[in-house]
DNA sequence: GTTGTGCATTGATGTACATCAAGAAACGAA
DNA sequence: TTCGTTTCTTGATGTACATCAATGCACAAC
């Protein structure tokens, strides 16, 4: 475990890595992607403050996220083993709750949907990524996020 | 933490419920869905032998999602309280990887893609569920699973 | 047997969103 | 400042999948 300062635009782990860690932000932008076989990068999740971010992959297997840095960051690295696993159940389960959100609204929300409920889960991260960034997050184009947005603008 | 049968079709949680337990299933078949405005199904996850299923949400919030049983099981029901959940720290990290899979799924590949991943990746249960359930994990319509497997049974 | 009920399939049509292309606006480097 | 990038927006068109409706099929109840 140890304490780390990254520069925005900083790659932490690519696709491929083995023995990937888990990294603690303490101030700063993270964020995990993959990228599919067009080319196309799919924003996985953004760490802000106070967030952890890791692969989800087993220390011993290739991990499928790259992991990168948005912003200059201060950040804790651990090690993914099973003791730092077994003293985090709670964070643990915390994050299982947000995929499980994150799930429901990929099949059951229109884009709309999803934006409206990413700006009130998220709305300091609004501020801090370029929309594409977002769009990528929410699973459409910038373009169609831009068209949402405009829309909600109209309606009030 | 207690054994018990139940019998298909039966449901062990709905929406809104409070201090939600967390199924092991012994034998059978549970799932986990959510039901949109609209009033449609989308399948969370499947529960055969030796998987567990349970809401992520916090004991003391209204979980989210219906969890029923698709065929007649022998269940172990446990409290989701924080030693069940600390001492179970493998299965959480095992979970999150499936859902790691998954949204990048539903994120970057298509119809014919998903299905094709569900059919290796759980093939014991394919024969077990109508392909209106499959469909509706992966996050489309029963017509537009049937068009991917005649695709599928023609290009050979 | 008949009648029903749920499921799978197929075709016709609709729609949300993607893609492509162009212009405008914002931002960073020198 | 100016120049070059990147980002955002807008329009035109394309497409994957949804929706709707009809048909056939299996299986259970009677």
């Amino acid at each position: 475990m140890k304490r780390i300062t990254v520069k925005k635009g900083q790659l932490l782990q690519r696709t491929g890595d083995l023995n990937s860690k888990i990294f603690q932000v303490e101030s700063g932008l993270l964020r995990s992607y993959s990228i599919d076989k067009k080319g196309k990068e799919h924003i996985y999740q953004f760490a802000p403050e106070n967030w952890i971010i890791a692969d989800a992959t087993p220390i011993d297997e290739p991990c499928d996220l790259f992991i990168d840095c948005l912003e200059d960051s201060i950040i804790i690295q651990l090690e993914k083993d099973f003791d730092t696993l077994s003293n985090a159940p709670l964070k643990l389960a915390k994050r299982l709750k947000v995929l499980q959100k994150r799930i429901v609204m990929l099949m059951s929300s229109v884009a709309l949907e999803r934006y409206e409920h990413f700006i009130t889960t998220y709305p300091s991260i609004i501020q801090r990524v370029p929309q594409r960034m977002i769009a990528s997050y929410l699973g459409i184009t910038p373009e169609a996020l831009s068209r949402v947005r405009k829309e909600i603008s109209l309606r009030k």
